[in-house]
DNA sequence: TGCTTAATGTTCATGTTTGAACTATTATGT
DNA sequence: ACATAATAGTTCAAACATGAACATTAAGCA
């Protein structure tokens, strides 16, 4: 019963997985105050960027790349098909799917956001030569791996 | 007028962030589903974490180490005090102050809870040498002093 | 002292996220 | 073909986070 185990904060894979993690949220943070003037939220700026790469994709494959729930989707579509940044079309295959795709506006609009981003980006990521930041994303690429077969 | 920017995603630092803020999303879920027998989610041990680190912080300090909104904790420990986890005490020399404790049984759920986050890190940054993880560390702590002047 | 300003914590309205139950459509297996 | 499974998307209620406005208390300063 040895109740008082070894301190997670003596262990340097702790201490540095927390540094991760708040990195992250200072800049999510700092992002949804860059992004206000674009009336856009991080959620949303995800899905046009989604839309961009990935044009024609489903719903349900929209929610597994934003690692969120397909209800979530579903909310947060119709917010931004009324601003015409987007349209939903059914699939004339499968008429269970929702086709997405960009519109002009929305194309515009998330290039304008891009810009934001990849400054906030450029200014975190500065720290780091070319070299620790593609050691850094490759660990990353990792971790995310491992956990999604957990 | 050149709407067409360098795509971001031809940039090593975009590419690269994007992957830390995946690990640091699914970490994060996988976190919430392993606490789940603990009637524990991760903000709630984000609470214990620092209240055990730091025995007798306001509710103001919890809330900046948090990166979170003061009106969140407020919402958030009636939860905690009632099942008997921490204690809030009214400062004698600044009655505006509530002090912030653990109880033993907070104490005692916070173990079992750094059991289970310690083994999911360990497995994540298992991936990485030693000195791979102190230098993502490293670069992680200068972001987020970075971003906090901006 | 008294007046102004700042700080702590709460309340409340709003918006977001989530998961379970539901409908509609397609795939599978006998 | 027909019954059963699985899949795509929606709805709804509950949990959660957020920021502005507020009450109380403390600090600064004339």
């Amino acid at each position: 019963m040895n109740i008082k185990q070894e301190l997670p904060w003596d262990n340097p894979r702790f201490r540095n997985w927390v540094a991760v993690a708040r990195a992250c949220h200072v800049l999510e943070r700092t992002l949804a105050v860059k992004l206000a003037p674009l009336d856009l939220k991080p959620a949303q700026l995800d899905v046009l960027m989604n839309l961009y790469r990935h044009p024609g994709m489903s719903q349900h494959d929209l929610a597994r790349k934003l690692l969120v729930g397909r209800s979530n989707i579903t909310m947060l579509l119709p917010q931004l098909e009324a601003r015409g940044l987007l349209r939903r079309e059914s699939d004339e295959k499968d008429k269970r799917v929702l086709r997405l795709n960009l519109t002009e506006a929305g194309e515009a609009l998330l290039m304008k956001a891009l810009k934001v981003h990849m400054a906030l980006i450029e200014k975190a990521m500065s720290q780091s030569t070319p070299e620790q930041c593609d050691m850094i994303g490759e660990q990353m690429r990792k971790i995310a791996d491992v956990l999604k077969e957990a």
